[in-house]
DNA sequence: TCTCCGATTCACT
DNA sequence: GTGAATCGGAGAA
């Protein structure tokens, strides 16, 4: 079953290892169905967390995350990668949850190419989508938590959160 | 305007 | 293990 407002319109810490074990479904303009497992996530928490985009404030990039719950927030890194997160909690609130990795896939931006994500999602809402949505098929995930990657900037007190979330079966 | 640097990946030593 | 690719956001000037 597809995945409602409700689910996503919670704090990032539950909705992120509640993300892992579901499926990303993208529907191309060919009509052919991509299906993903997700197995790897990460939280980022509003304005307190200094790993979060949104820890500068409300800004011309970082607006999506202070959309409704179930946006889409897809951002440029390194100047060529597209990494694609799920906007949670509701309006005003920037939270987001980081899609790091699927089954048969490493990278967050291994991912967004694979499922043909650009930047031209951004603003999106993923529930009410008919290119791209996420189901549950009731597989139950086992889960171990982690640091975050790549957020050394953000100082010691922020970049040592267990905020990542590993499925324990489907990662190596 | 100008400068610095990133929620990464890949090629090369 | 090291460094390049590459561009737009954010902050300073």
């Amino acid at each position: 079953m597809k995945l409602n407002e409700d689910f996503f319109n919670r704090d990032c810490l539950e909705v992120a290892p509640d993300l892992v074990g579901k499926l990303i479904v993208r529907k191309l303009d060919d009509n052919s169905y991509i299906k993903m497992r997700i197995t790897q996530t990460e939280a980022y928490r509003g304005e307190d967390d200094k790993a979060c985009h949104a820890s500068k404030g409300k800004t011309n990039r970082t607006q999506t995350m202070y959309m409704a719950a179930g946006t889409i927030y897809v951002y440029i890194c390194y100047g060529i990668h597209y990494l694609m997160n799920i906007v949670t909690e509701k309006e005003g609130i920037p939270q987001a949850v980081l899609i790091r990795c699927c089954e048969d896939n490493e990278g967050p931006a291994k991912l967004t190419k694979s499922l043909f994500v650009d930047k031209s999602f951004n603003g999106e809402s993923i529930i009410e989508n008919s290119k791209i949505w996420l189901e549950s098929d009731g597989y139950l995930p086992l889960i171990k938590t982690a640091t975050r990657v790549g957020i050394d900037y953000a100082g010691e007190e922020w970049k040592n959160k267990p905020w990542r979330y590993i499925d324990i079966n489907l990662s190596k």
